[in-house]
Parts: structure tokens; C-alpha cells; sequence
DNA sequence: TCTGGGGTCCTAGGACCC
DNA sequence: TCTGGGGTCCTAGGACCC
């Protein structure tokens, strides 16, 4: 059997090609804009990584290189992201090619194929890059091997070695030879602080790690890091969450401007809580405790700096807008500090649990029945006519 | 001038219990 | 007043991921 790894190129930046022909030809980033043209890189197609520029980069440092080179700046659209993501999930289902298929984030599945001979799976893994490609117009990489981890290895080849075209299977007697060349930085659970430790252990390749004592790894690295090391030498031991229902549910924003006002971050957290709410209820979901956070700017060492976050557990699972929106304020008055200047906050739900439908709180049972029939109603006017056209008066 | 927005898991340590 | 050993649950914070 083998494990399968399917992870797509240049994510937003293909969502963006595949659904705006006219892109064709520049160079592409998408950014999460706002009108002062703040922001930074979210994703680059592969012209415009030539040029240099990275995720991450702030568009006000290559706002000379953005314009010399006629690169097409594309605001985030995470509505368009998610349901090309659920397509290529469905069509791949479909197929029924991959078994056990799962999607790990907006961008990556996992799977499995049932198969010993490593070219039959390539055979059938480049019809489901194919398919994807037919379907959805996203080019993905493909990776597969005895385990999740080294599926994803195989993924890091596919797309960093021209002569695989996307599609690289690892069987097990070529495992050793392929993680002599990667370097342990890209491998799936090392990252900015087990590297350096684990270079000064003189582990420089995914090989090195996979070829310490056991009892090394045990005694040095956490569970995770284990699992990794099992992982590598081609033992399972990494389980994939069910991921059908999120364990926590955050909305968060930073601002363009900094805020002085009580009321107005009083407003933004009403926001985000009302949104919060909204997808709660979107995923027949319930939570027992909300979380506000308020920090400064951090990178302003010339202002006092102030970070701080609250949470309340709620006497019953739900997902009413009104009682998460006056939670949410209730906190926020809780962390509130005036003289600082606010750049940055967040709502998150947590505990999240599934709505059973039941009804909890018998003691006002005709008064709830009226609120959820109120949220069932906003939220299909906004599905349809757009997301804020009905709101609740704290947001 | 302008610096993202989501998520997950693990561990240590404190509170509390018997 | 002093003292131990065993357990559970919760939370904060770190590390990682995309």
C-alpha cells in the first residue's frame, strides 16, 4: 500500500489564473490588499518568484519591482479559494481511484492507494494529477510512499526536480537514496527550532535524522518529533485528524490604522464575533467559550506596548449571535486599557461541539426556538444577497 | 505611510482530589 | 505542625503547519 500526498502549486496564485484568463501572460501575486495598500504576499505564481519576490514581503518594500515588471496584484479571495479547494475534493472522490482521501488544509490531501507496484501508482497518480488538472485548472504535485511524511518528501521531489512532472513515487528501496539529498529543514514537522538543534547534532539530511538512536530521538525530541523519525524510516505513526469539524474558530484583523476608541475596537469585536458566529452556525456547530485578544503594534518600539486576551466559558453550547456578541464585549471591557493604540484583535470560538439539534436550556425553550429560527433567517439572506446585509446592532 | 490570517498538537505546571 | 504518593483536569505558551 501506499500513502499519497497531493499538494497544489502556487495555491491562490492558481486560483487566480485558472478563474481570471486575462492574467495570462504577468506575473501574478495575491495579496490580502486594503485600500491604503498595505499587506503583504500571500502566494506567487512561478514568474513572479523569478523576480524574486517571496511570500510574506510586505507590498510597500517591492512596490518598484511590483510595477517594473507589470506584476498583477490579486486581493485574497478566500470564498473562491475554499470552493475550488471542495471541488478538486469532490471530483478526486469521484474518481474513486484514492482511498481514505482527505483534506488536510485549503491546498493539500492525503490518501491512499492500494496497490505494491510502484509504476501502476504512478500510472494512476498522474490520471488524478491529470483530472485536476481538467477539472479545476490548478497544476498539483503529487508524492507517494510507504508513510504520510514520506509521501510528503516525495511531494518536495516532484516539485523541485523538473524530470519527475509533478509526480514522484518513492518505494521502499529508493527511500534512503532520496533522503540523502533533502535537506532536514523541508522535511514535514522540523521547523525553525528543531533545525538548528538538530544541525548541531550533525543532522543535516532527512537521512541523518532518520539514522540516529532511537533512544537519541526519544530522549531529545517530544512525541512529534518521534513520529517524524518513525515516519521517515518508513514506519506509520502519524494518524490525520478528522478535520470535518474545526476545534476552534477565529476572526481577526489587523488594522490599517491604529485604534484609540473603546467603542470602535468595541465595534471591530462585534464584527468579528457576529462573523464567528456565522460560520459556527454555517458548520451546525455549537461552542462553549469565546476568546478576545487586543494587542499594539509590535513594531513600533517608540509606543507603549500592550498585548493581552480574555476568555469565557458559556453556560451552554451555542451559536447565537447576540450571546456571542455581547460576550465578546463583555470581555473586551475586561481587557480594555485606554492611552494604548490598538493594532491588532480577534475573536475566537472554542469548544466547539456538533448541533445535535437538541434543545438544551428547557427552561426557555420557546424563546431560544425564536432565536435560532432569527439566525437561520440572517444567515440565508446573507448567503444570498451578500455577507453583511443583515447584521446584528453590536456589529 | 504601509508588516497576514487562519489552524493544530504537545507539554509543563498549577489546582484540586483522595 | 509536619509529611507522601497517586491521580485528574485545566490552562498557558511554544512549536509547527498552510
Amino acid at each position: 500500500m501506499y500513502c499519497i500526498h497531493i499538494d497544489c502549486n502556487s495555491y491562490f496564485a492558481s486560483c487566480e489564473i485558472a478563474t481570471r484568463p486575462e492574467l495570462k501572460g504577468r506575473p501574478v501575486v495575491v495579496a490580502n490588499t486594503n485600500e491604503h495598500g498595505g499587506g503583504v504576499i500571500l502566494a506567487l505564481d512561478t514568474t513572479a518568484k523569478k523576480l524574486g519576490l517571496k511570500r510574506g514581503m510586505p507590498l510597500f518594500k517591492v512596490r518598484d519591482l511590483l510595477q517594473e515588471n507589470d506584476v498583477a496584484i490579486c486581493p485574497a479571495d478566500h470564498k473562491k479559494y475554499r470552493r475550488i479547494s471542495r471541488q478538486i475534493m469532490q471530483e478526486v472522490v469521484n474518481q474513486g481511484v484514492v482511498q481514505d482521501f482527505v483534506q488536510y488544509s485549503i491546498d493539500e490531501f492525503f490518501g491512499t492507494l492500494p496497490l505494491d507496484d510502484p509504476d501502476r501508482v504512478a500510472h494512476h497518480v498522474r490520471n488524478v494529477k491529470q483530472l485536476i488538472a481538467d477539472t479545476s485548472g490548478i497544476p498539483v504535485g503529487c508524492g507517494c510512499a510507504a508513510t504520510y511524511t514520506l509521501a510528503k518528501c516525495a511531494t518536495w521531489f516532484a516539485k523541485h526536480y523538473a524530470g519527475y512532472n509533478g509526480v514522484c513515487v518513492m518505494p521502499p528501496t529508493k527511500r534512503e537514496r532520496a533522503l540523502a539529498v533533502m535537506p532536514i529543514g523541508e522535511v514535514w514537522g522540523v521547523g525553525r527550532q528543531l533545525r538548528p538543534r538538530l544541525e548541531r547534532m550533525g543532522v543535516s539530511t532527512a537521512l541523518d535524522f532518520a539514522q540516529l538512536p532511537r533512544q537519541v530521538v526519544e530522549k531529545t525530541f517530544t512525541s512529534a518529533g518521534l513520529h517524524t523519525y518513525l515516519e521517515l524510516q518508513g514506519t506509520p505513526a502519524v494518524t490525520l485528524e478528522n478535520r470535518e469539524r474545526r476545534k476552534s474558530i477565529m476572526q481577526s484583523r489587523t488594522f490599517e490604522v491604529m485604534i484609540k476608541e473603546r467603542d470602535e475596537l468595541s465595534r471591530k469585536v462585534a464584527h468579528f464575533a457576529a462573523r464567528c458566529a456565522a460560520s459556527l452556525r454555517h458548520e451546525k456547530s455549537l461552542c462553549r467559550s469565546v476568546t478576545v485578544f487586543v494587542a499594539t503594534n509590535r513594531y513600533r518600539n517608540d509606543l507603549a506596548q500592550y498585548a493581552n486576551d480574555a476568555t469565557a466559558k458559556l453556560p451552554s453550547p451555542t451559536a447565537d449571535s447576540p450571546t456571542i456578541i455581547h460576550t465578546a464585549e463583555a470581555l473586551l471591557d475586561t481587557l480594555f486599557r485606554p492611552g494604548y493604540q490598538y493594532k491588532r484583535a480577534g475573536v475566537v470560538l472554542g469548544n466547539i461541539v456538533a448541533d445535535a439539534g437538541q434543545q438544551l436550556d428547557l427552561f426557555d425553550h420557546d424563546r431560544n426556538e425564536r432565536r435560532r429560527k432569527l439566525m437561520s433567517v440572517t444567515d440565508m439572506l446573507n448567503d444570498r444577497f451578500g455577507d453583511e446585509t443583515v447584521t446584528f446592532g453590536g456589529s
